[in-house]
DNA sequence: CCAAACTGATACGGATCCGAAACAATTACC
DNA sequence: GGTAATTGTTTCGGATCCGTATCAGTTTGG
């Protein structure tokens, strides 16, 4: 599944991604927020809020915020674990996955 | 020069990257920085803010606060063109170069 | 020589994000 | 049952970034 590529390969790569990203006129997600949607997508549920912020090093509010913005987006979306009230299950949403298929095409393409 | 990948692969490669620039102690730069950055060190000089803003697309203020921003960090450094001094040419720095490096063996490594 | 054009930088009000701390709600445990 | 621990959220002051508009400096061209 992993890939090798020349430094000149990977560098063009992200260039080219980048400037995608930068040029759609969408508004931008940030690192960390493009990581957190990449983590619900890609590692298998459940995904609460603190195993997200322990998994990328950040705190917790981090966490709580990009869901919001990511939320308003419909990104991503919330839910209260009936087991455990106190957890919140974050949720992939059809506009979420829509996303990073155009993201996997432009990488990809 | 250029990769072909599967969805699956695009967005594992993604994800560990981002993961990467995360979880590494340094500021994250933005995507926006990181066109800049990579426009700067990956197509012919002379970089100028104007024709990095069309190149991105954006305005010409986003481009100075990221110089300015970048700059602190010692990625890039400004100098005004001799030629027309209206100009200020964007260059290249060994911090810049090392950056760029470390994140080319995150992504092909 | 002087007004127009062009360059990059700055001021501004508004939005977003940060980490630390305090918070309310729920669960665990003695 | 009641205290302690755990969860996600909110608040706070401070920092950063956005686009629009404006600015100062330089060059152009009649």
């Amino acid at each position: 599944m992993s890939v090798a590529l020349t430094t000149a390969q990977a560098l063009n790569l992200w260039h080219s991604v980048a400037l995608a990203m930068v040029k759609d006129d969408e508004p931008d997600l940030s690192v960390r927020q493009l990581s957190i949607l990449l983590t619900i997508y890609l590692e298998a549920p459940p995904h609460t809020v603190r195993d997200l912020a322990a998994k990328l090093g950040v705190t917790k509010p981090v966490i709580t915020r990009a869901l919001d913005t990511m939320g308003k987006l419909e990104l991503v979306s919330r839910r209260r674990d009936d087991k455990d009230k106190r957890n919140v299950l974050v949720q992939r949403t059809v506009k979420g996955a829509l996303y990073l298929e155009r993201l996997a095409d432009t990488i990809g393409g």
